[in-house]
DNA sequence: GGTATTTATTTTATACATAAACTATTTACA
DNA sequence: TGTAAATAGTTTATGTATAAAATAAATACC
């Protein structure tokens, strides 16, 4: 979180920016600690498992995880080792491309998938049931207005 | 970043928190690799030099930093120590209380952090120079509204 | 004054993250 | 065909993060 120094010369933009950061840090550190508390698990791990449930029951080469997770090759490599460990991953070599590895969820890892889906859907509805419709379809779409403007920016 | 799947029961408030994810961690991650190039220095390390800048000149108590931080007792001890080698801070037992110790800029972190500053808010500015001023004013005023019902939500 | 509790911080063990160097393949193409 | 370049993933070194145990000092209270 980006603690901006509070005085008269920080313009909106950077107001904004703090708030976001405020903001998206407190609902992950809640949702971390409920994850840890209640499944063991990290945030982090249930992204995996949710791209590779988007994805389906399919090997999944590491590289497109990777990327799809924005995680740089030596992050996944020991994410997926830990996970492999834990019985929620299972990896094998490319039949194909003896360079490449392919993962995908076991039986324990869709279950606690599952499991943690259930929660998170219930903590975040139960804490945003106070937003109308209205405030929550406006803010998607700013939030994505303002992605869309550092994903064009940083092209440059 | 949560990336929930998408179907068709997925809820509105859910994809507010995916959308909320997606960008913090991309204007994040550019900002963060920024200074990485520009100033050898993480993101962490400019949210506590602004946190010391914020406070002023004077010695602070590393449980006050750390609690202004959001962080554990352990992660501030070792990026304190990182830091004091770096010489961006330095270090002192609590003359009122020898449980304690305080930390405060040296020349050098204060240098550093006014650099850091100047280009970061100018990044800032211009990715989100297209933004209405309203259009941030209401960006804002949603995002503190959704922090204080998480915030609220976990005190129960 | 002595003991229990609280407080402030560090230590330890572990997880998660990056960049850069490295290994092993595959692919491109002269 | 042979060699250069590209690609896939791991290893290494380091930084950032947590929880839980440990240390040490201050405070509360009988």
């Amino acid at each position: 979180m980006t603690n901006y120094p509070t005085n008269k010369q920080e313009t909106l933009s950077l107001r904004l920016w703090l708030q976001l950061m405020k903001c998206t840090k407190t609902i992950e550190a809640e949702v971390a600690s409920q994850f840890r508390r209640s499944h063991h698990q990290s945030l982090t791990r249930f992204d995996l498992l949710s791209q590779l449930y988007r994805i389906g029951d399919d090997w999944v080469a590491i590289g497109e995880l990777a990327s799809k997770l924005m995680a740089s090759g030596g992050n996944i490599t020991g994410l997926l080792d830990r996970m492999v460990a834990d019985d929620l991953i299972e990896r094998r070599a490319n039949p194909r491309d003896r360079r490449s590895f392919q993962v995908r969820t076991t039986k324990k890892g869709r279950d606690t998938f599952k499991e943690m889906t259930n929660n998170h859907a219930q903590w975040i509805e139960d804490a945003l049931n106070e937003f109308s419709q209205k405030d929550k379809e406006q803010l998607i779409k700013l939030l994505v207005r303002v992605r869309r403007a550092f994903e064009t920016n940083t092209l440059i």
